[in-house]
DNA sequence: GCCAACGTTGGC
DNA sequence: GCCAACGTTGGC
């Protein structure tokens, strides 16, 4: 069992989108960075439990839980010339980008990129090192049970 | 819209 | 294998 951090667009896709329909896998389409297709494609197993984080809005932060709910499968969007995410270097026949669905997990506390960054537990966080980008990191089991406590979710 | 930081590309 | 140029991410 791992646990991750995973940025949404909430504009594209957030938890509220995957709390109206709590039953249904959304494929996490359209990372297109090796080290984030890599957790996807090799690291992650089902019933990995992940922070839903909304990026890219006006008050960035933790909005939820996603339970990783597939094995890896090869993006679709990467095939699709019309798609934003096209990639004509890849082929069906070995295909580069790899993703998995994910699932609504819980949510409680909506908690601020400021919020997380307040707190001295999290200094070493993956998410709030300097510089990073990446759209999917690990978090450790403390930050989790930290994390976790905040929202006033068990899990 | 700005811009710092990072990843990728491609010439050499 | 180096590295400059370029594109992207994502907070502000």
């Amino acid at each position: 069992m791992q646990y991750w951090l995973m940025k949404s667009e909430p504009d594209d896709v957030s938890i509220d989108d995957l709390a109206a329909e709590p039953q249904r896998a959304f494929p996490w389409t359209g990372v297109r960075n090796y080290q984030a297709r890599n957790f996807m494609r090799d690291a992650m197993q089902v019933g990995d439990l992940a922070f839903f984080y909304h990026a890219g809005c006006a008050e960035p932060g933790i909005a939820g839980i996603c339970e990783i709910c597939s094995e890896s499968y090869p993006d679709p969007t990467q095939f699709v010339a019309v798609d934003p995410y096209f990639d004509p270097k890849s082929t069906r026949e070995n295909p580069r980008w790899w993703l998995r669905d994910v699932r609504f997990a819980g949510r409680g506390r909506y908690l601020s990129l400021g919020a997380l960054r307040a707190c001295p537990e999290l200094a070493n966080m993956r998410l709030l090192a300097r510089g990073n980008r990446l759209s999917i990191t690990p978090v450790t089991i403390g930050e989790w049970v930290f994390i976790t406590r905040l929202l006033a979710l068990n899990s």
